[in-house]
RNA sequence: GUGGUUGUAGUUCAGUUGGUUAGAACGCCUGAUUGUGGUUCAGGAGGUCGUGGGUUCAAAUCCCAUCUUCCACCCCA
């Protein structure tokens, strides 16, 4: 039989310890976060059936869900005429189920199966890796993670405010403090669609738009003329492009050129009145930026939406994504309620922390003493300290063979361990050890008690 | 889905216009040192040159296909 060499998909990775010491350190940042927010934890399966994933995320999202082969004799329901009407919907007869693309809709799903167990409004959070078909790239990954946090059941905007909390308390922890959290409306959006006389016109805007400060302004303006915006329309965009200033500022110039449209003004004051929350919980910066070019792709977000970047950093995609949605359960026949909800891509967060090296040097997770190993008296007499030790929380390890010392002095090595106890004929007969101090190379003959002390220091 | 890019030892990489037995560093193993590590010294193992096909007297090197890596576009965390 040929050996061949292993390898993983596409777009996936390995999370060695090293690697894992560091997520985990995010992850439980997170976390901790969520839940002094009073978030409650959720988990839904990796997968889903197809119905509850196909048509949520517009037709690219369609084209980059994974779609999970039937078991079985998969080609019992299909015969050749399938093939010839093409693979979607040949598709459709040989896959009934597929990996989740994300987390909101799953979430979604789950509100309208429990709505009579649900006390709402409903706060949810959800760590969980999803998948996307997409092609990899910088910042970009087939399997990664989402962080979560949704509440459903309510229109009050202190969840938008409290969002925007979380995300500065959850940078701030990770030492990240260089970052900017843009935030628009979609209705400030729709409106602009409205007065430059291209109603329903959102979507193509919000694409282009969207690319303002990578493309630059003349780009956009042949996007959206592709796209079949009228001259005038176009025209009509120019004071919109105009708009500059603080925060403050924009929001009054905006205030001017909106005041003609209900829907423009109703978002405006979701903005403003997200912003007074975050002064009335009394947040000293706040790293809210207003930007009318942040549209974001998703299909479903109607109110707020929001976004972060981490600034000096070589990647430019965000790091943080979410908004308000009103009626995300609508397509699962549940009418009328409102979520807001945002998602830490803790991938890319890594991808920034390692980058600007702002991970902690230590994680303290690493094994405290290695008991060394020198024969069959000596491992039994370790087995017994061993138990000792860790009834006092000490992490610690017998090298498991009565190998060299050598050898076994390098395994602390190669794994930082600080200590090493070396428990031979001389130390059981005297009943106190030999501990011994990896950086200084300082051993002393101690007492259990004694011991103790010092590891636990 | 489109365009480009990458692949040689466990790892990072050299390898001349195609020409003997494909190299280095680090890592690994053994010994100097049988109860004391990192340092040093001596020695050793380790390769179907991503895979398959083609051109040639001769291919790591040239051509084709395929997979893989990374980057950009579309879109997105």
């Amino acid at each position: 039989m040929k050996i061949e060499k292993p390898t993983i998909p596409k777009g996936t990775r390995d999370f060695g310890p090293d690697i894992m010491l560091r997520r985990q350190f995010i992850l439980n940042t997170i976390r901790t976060v969520f839940e002094k927010f009073a978030y409650q934890p959720l988990e839904t399966p990796a997968i889903e059936n197809l119905s509850v994933l196909t048509g949520k995320y517009g037709s690219e999202g369609d084209q980059l869900l994974y779609k999970v082969l039937n078991s079985g004799d998969f080609l019992s329901k299909t015969d050749g005429s399938d093939i010839e009407k093409g693979y979607k919907h040949l598709t459709s007869k040989i896959s009934e189920k597929g990996l989740r693309y994300d987390l909101t809709v799953p979430f979604a799903r789950y509100v309208v199966m429990n709505q009579h167990a649900i006390t709402f409004p409903f706060k949810r959070y959800q760590i969980q890796p999803v998948w996307r078909a997409d092609r990899p790239q910088k910042g970009r990954y087939r399997e990664f993670y989402q962080c979560d946090a949704d509440v459903v059941g309510t229109n009050s905007l202190v969840c938008e405010a409290e969002i925007i909390l979380m995300i500065n308390e959850v940078m701030s922890h990770l030492g990240l403090m260089d970052f900017t959290i843009n935030i628009n409306n979609r209705k400030i959006l729709t409106a602009i669609t409205d007065l430059i006389g291209e109603h329903g016109k959102e979507a193509a805007f919000c694409v282009a738009i969207d690319k303002l400060d990578k493309i630059g302004r003349e780009n956009v303006i042949k996007e959206l003329s592709n796209n079949g915006f009228s001259q005038n329309a176009i025209s009509n965009l120019n004071p919109f492009f105009e708009i500059s200033g603080t925060t403050e500022e924009k929001i009054t110039q905006l205030e001017t050129h909106l005041k003609n449209s209900e829907v423009g003004k109703i978002g405006l004051n979701e903005v403003k009145q997200t912003i007074e929350y975050l002064k009335d919980f009394g947040l000293e910066k706040d790293h809210v930026e207003f930007d009318l070019t942040l549209a974001r792709g998703l299909s479903y977000y109607t109110g707020i939406i929001l976004e972060v970047k981490a600034n000096n950093s070589s990647l430019k995609s965000s790091i943080t994504g979410g908004g308000r949605y009103d009626n995300l359960t609508g397509v699962f026949g549940l009418e009328g309620v409102s979520g807001v909800g945002f998602s830490f891509g803790v991938d890319r967060i890594y991808d920034v922390l390692e980058e600007l090296n702002l991970f902690p040097k230590e994680f303290d997770a690493s094994t405290k003493v290695l008991l060394l190993n020198f024969d069959a008296v000596s491992f039994k007499e370790s087995l017994k300290v061993l138990g000792v030790l860790r009834k006092s929380n000490i992490k610690c390890e017998v090298y498991p063979e009565s190998v060299k010392i050598k050898k076994q002095m390098n395994y602390a090595n190669k794994k930082d361990v600080p200590f090493v106890l070396m428990i031979g004929e001389n130390e059981i007969k005297e009943g106190k050890y030999q501990l011994k101090n990896m950086d200084t190379g300082d051993q002393k003959m101690l007492n259990l008690k004694e011991i103790i002390d010092v590891l636990t220091m």
